[in-house]
DNA sequence: TTCTCGCCGTAC
DNA sequence: GACGTACGGCGAGAAT
């Protein structure tokens, strides 16, 4: 997060306002039909970022309506732009003196462009030494931000970009967006740039040639057509570059040096503001300027923050630290990802209202203050307070920190009291708890996540069960998620380049019979081309419908087209090729960390309304495995030399789990004589011997025990299996007469769940289902699914948890050659030195395995493998 | 150009 | 209407 110094020098880019805020906006007129929606937005904007940033000085800038020299330069300049409509031009002028009002510096300065006037008054501010904040929706600004001196604040998405955020957008520093924009050209101001050259292909030349210029140089060496592109149009390039550099030294009639007062923030004109508000219909702002100033009081929750700057004052608060058991905390970083974020500052909270942030700088330099805070963080005894504590062991990791002492993360907190209420960011939570909005004070995080647990933990402590979950569980299990993250998974980029090979041939012949079958070319990825040429253009008859009333072209409704004409089963075989390739073979390299060869996903500990984990960035849980092609796909998930991969799974955990609930006896037979649990069920169901089941009879019985666990009605099985729903209901009654037990359990949850309002998972952690006691009837059967389901999906999630707590502590303390590298709801993937798996594999069982006692035994299936597939 | 939504398809 | 929990790619249309 960029570090913006208090009051900073605003300026705000005009035009950029007006034309979000006619656009975004629902057209809105007063009584009179005078159009006010833009003027409203325009206002509302700036009251915002006047309200967040505070700046004393501040200049808004317009464009006038003449034209300027870029038109003289390059003729067509902007010759695309549509009149303004008359809706929008009307509400300038009130808008004009609605700004003034405000006693905000208002800049119309005819025959030069606002960007040009915003750029030089920029410069002036940087000269002087003041702060600059641009807020624009113009990429075109980013040539001029520099961390020291200058950020930009996006208009539409409220995000800042200093350096690091232009880098991260456009892939090259503020000091080449001129060179960058020069190349690929702006359509919005009509200059056309190099044809076919676009964002890939300038970021590339950019970082082969570092310049423009150089670039020019070399034109020569650019091979392919695009070369010849670049070298036909060189002689419009310096002009290209002159229309999109922001002048920084036009000739203003006010200068910041000399006047200002000018820019200065003046007392809104009151009576102007009341005449205008009340012309415009403005009610809710004409009431607040009505009313006598609120007297100013010390807020419940005002905060003092104070930032540190230099020894003496951090010596000082290292002393308070020191003395103090319990504290909130927080590290500020450059970056998202855990993997590449540095730490730049850390916050700290000791009680609810008082924050201190430690900012690295000169006097107090990264490697000082982390080596004098290293002991406290280290410390086991200093408890912390903290908002996803997952992300601090991380980046602390980076600078060989080991963060000890963490007990209480309020994102975990907020979770086990109630995983459905909303998102638990420290943002929603702040909302939703402390009605507070939260604001790009870095301080404040560290005081915010001490009123969450102040808040939280006694509803935590309410329920001795929910606790528990939370310190033998979800606490425990962060550090585990950290070092699997950091560890990562070793990726082989050339076995995936060449699944990617042979998947674009057949991808490309299926193509061509598609085609043929279908007698043009059409987008095969686009459902909606999809559905016209199968229902309309072919006239195949309509299956099912999607929730908007198309009709639908999913996997299903192609299998049974398939039946009939050649033509789906070729778009079956494109979809799951083109699926192969664009989600895991194009995009698992991309993830790939260039310093460690290896994917570092992210686990979110704190998503699902179950208990299970997710995971993004990539999401290593979905990767294929259930078709030939598919799995092909994990032989790219390898170990380094000298180590193997093992894959420890949990063998039919959900199903042991629901009998072990439902205390269902044939079940539990079923289990403890380790049968195949599906030529089992099916041997009970159609009463014949297992050695008689045949594949079609073990197939429905699995559909059975799955559906049931998933609160599948009788409509649903029939349709799964293509039998009749009479037929479906008689294996349903069958089922039920071998497994009494299942049916009972199955109505005890619905009924306990109606009645308390919540499911719980043997160990205790809840899914509140308020949806049970809707009046729709869709949503209340669809809460009455969840609620059947969650208890076993629930169950399963918190015993591999456990499980991979156990066994990460056995592995530390034994400071074994042995990593946990992934996770996938009952299975864990380890990577392991060869010298090691023998005795590594057993004690993985063991600890798996007997993690927990139910009435059914627990079973993991081992395998061991040079890579993910052949660990199968 | 960027964002959001619908559709679809992977996993357990 | 009809099978639970996730994430993400693509297309299309809206907003910019």
């Amino acid at each position: 997060m960029a570090i913006i110094p208090d009051t900073p020098f605003v300026l705000v880019d005009g035009s950029s306002y007006l034309f979000r805020a006619y656009h975004a906006l629902p057209p809105l007129t007063n009584s009179k039909g005078q159009p006010t929606g833009a003027i409203y937005g325009v206002i509302n904007m700036l009251k915002k970022i006047m309200g967040e940033y505070k700046p004393q000085h501040m200049a808004m800038v317009f464009d006038s309506k003449e034209k300027n020299f870029r038109h003289a330069l390059y003729e067509p300049y902007k010759a695309n732009r549509v009149v303004m409509p008359d809706e929008l031009q009307c509400q300038i002028a009130p808008l004009h003196a609605l700004i003034k009002a405000m006693g905000i510096p208002l800049i119309i300065m005819p025959g030069v462009e606002a960007d040009d006037v915003i750029g030089t008054l920029a410069k002036q501010a940087t000269t002087a030494g003041l702060f600059t904040l641009i807020s624009t929706g113009d990429k075109d600004f980013t040539q001029l931000v520099s961390d020291e001196h200058l950020v930009l604040i996006n208009t539409m998405s409220n995000t800042i970009y200093n350096k690091e955020q232009v880098i991260k957008k456009f892939e090259v520093p503020p000091e080449l967006m001129i060179d960058y924009l020069s190349l690929i050209g702006d359509s919005v101001d009509n200059i056309p740039g190099i044809p076919k050259v676009g964002p890939k292909t300038a970021v590339k030349w950019l970082h082969s040639y570092q310049s423009l210029d150089n670039l020019i140089q070399h034109a020569d060496e650019i091979t392919g057509k695009v070369g010849q592109y670049l070298r036909d149009n060189l002689s419009l390039l310096p002009l290209y570059k002159e229309l999109v550099t922001i002048k920084t030294d036009v000739k203003l009639n006010v200068s910041l040096q000399d006047d200002l007062e000018f820019f200065t923030l003046k007392n809104p004109d009151k009576e102007a503001l009341k005449e205008l508000y009340t012309e415009l219909e403005f009610k809710t702002w004409l009431q607040i300027l009505n009313k006598p100033a609120p007297i100013v009081t010390t807020h419940s929750r005002a905060p003092h923050y104070e930032t540190l700057s230099t020894q003496s004052q951090f010596e000082h608060w290292l002393l308070i630290l020191q003395k103090t058991p319990l504290f909130a905390f927080n590290t500020h970083t450059t970056d998202v990802h855990y993997m590449s974020a540095e730490v730049v500052g850390i916050s700290f909270a000791t009680t609810q209202h008082q924050a201190t942030y430690v900012s690295f700088n000169d006097q107090l330099p990264r490697d000082f203050v982390l080596e004098k805070l290293k002991p406290l963080l280290e410390d086991p005894a200093k408890l912390k307070i903290g908002h996803n504590f997952k992300y601090d062991l991380e980046v602390l990791a980076n600078h060989n920190i080991h963060l000890n002492g963490i007990t209480y993360d309020t994102l975990l907190e907020s979770y086990i009291v109630n995983s459905t209420a909303g998102l638990h960011t420290l943002e929603a939570l702040s909302k939703r708890l402390l009605h507070y909005q939260t604001t790009p004070e870095v301080a404040e995080r560290a005081a915010l996540a001490l009123q969450l647990h102040d808040i939280l933990w006694p509803d935590l402590c309410a329920s001795p069960k929910q606790q528990h979950v939370f310190q033998t569980i979800e606490m425990p299990l962060i550090r585990v998620l950290a070092r699997m993250e950091r560890t990562g998974v070793l990726i082989d980029v050339p076995t995936l380049q060449h699944q990617g090979i042979v998947l674009e041939k057949r991808i490309h012949e299926l193509e061509t019979d598609i085609f043929s079958y279908a007698d043009q070319t059409f987008n095969i990825n686009s459902p909606q081309q999809l559905q016209e040429i199968l229902f309309t253009k072919l006239g195949f008859p309509t299956v099912e419908k999607t929730p908007t009333g198309q009709p639908s072209t999913s996997e299903s409704v192609l299998q049974e087209l398939a039946l009939t004409y050649p033509l789906p089963k070729l778009i079956l075989e494109y979809r799951s090729m083109t699926k192969l390739k664009s989600t895991y073979i194009d995009a698992l390299p991309i993830q790939i960390n260039s310093q460690t060869g290896r994917i570092h996903t992210s686990y979110q500990q704190a998503i699902t309304t179950t208990g299970r984990l997710s995971c993004t960035h990539p999401n290593l849980q979905n990767i294929p495995i259930r078709s030939i092609e598919g799995r092909k796909i994990r032989s790219a998930f390898i170990a380094s030399s000298g180590k193997k991969i093992v894959s420890a799974d949990y063998s039919q955990m959900e199903l042991r789990i629901m009998a072990h609930l439902a205390e269902d006896s044939g079940l539990q037979h079923a289990f403890a004589q380790g049968m195949d649990i599906h030529t089992s069920t099916a041997s009970g169901i159609f009463g014949i011997p297992m050695s008689q089941v045949t594949t079609q009879q073990r197939s429905e019985a699995k559909a059975i025990n799955f559906g049931l666990m998933y609160g599948m009605s009788v409509f649903g099985l029939a349709k799964q299996l293509g039998i009749a729903q009479k037929e479906a209901q008689k294996t349903v009654e069958r089922y039920f007469s071998c497994f009494p037990g299942v049916k009972i359990f199955m109505e005890k949850t619905k009924h306990e769940a109606f009645e308390l309002g919540y499911v719980e998972t043997i160990m205790g952690r809840r899914l509140y289902l308020p949806e049970l006691k809707s009046h729709n009837m869709s949503i209340r059967r669809g809460a009455e699914r969840a609620a059947i389901n969650a208890p076993m999906q629930g169950t399963n999630a918190d015993i591999i948890k456990l499980a991979m707590i156990q066994i990460d502590e056995w592995i530390t303390t034994e400071q074994l050659d042995i990593h946990m590298v992934m996770q996938v709801h009952d299975e864990l993937v380890f990577e392991i030195h060869e010298s090691l798996l023998d005795s590594a594999v057993a004690k993985i069982q063991k600890i798996m395995e007997n993690v927990i006692q139910l009435s059914v035994k627990l079973e993991v299936n081992i395998g061991i493998g040079d890579n993910w597939e052949a660990a199968h």
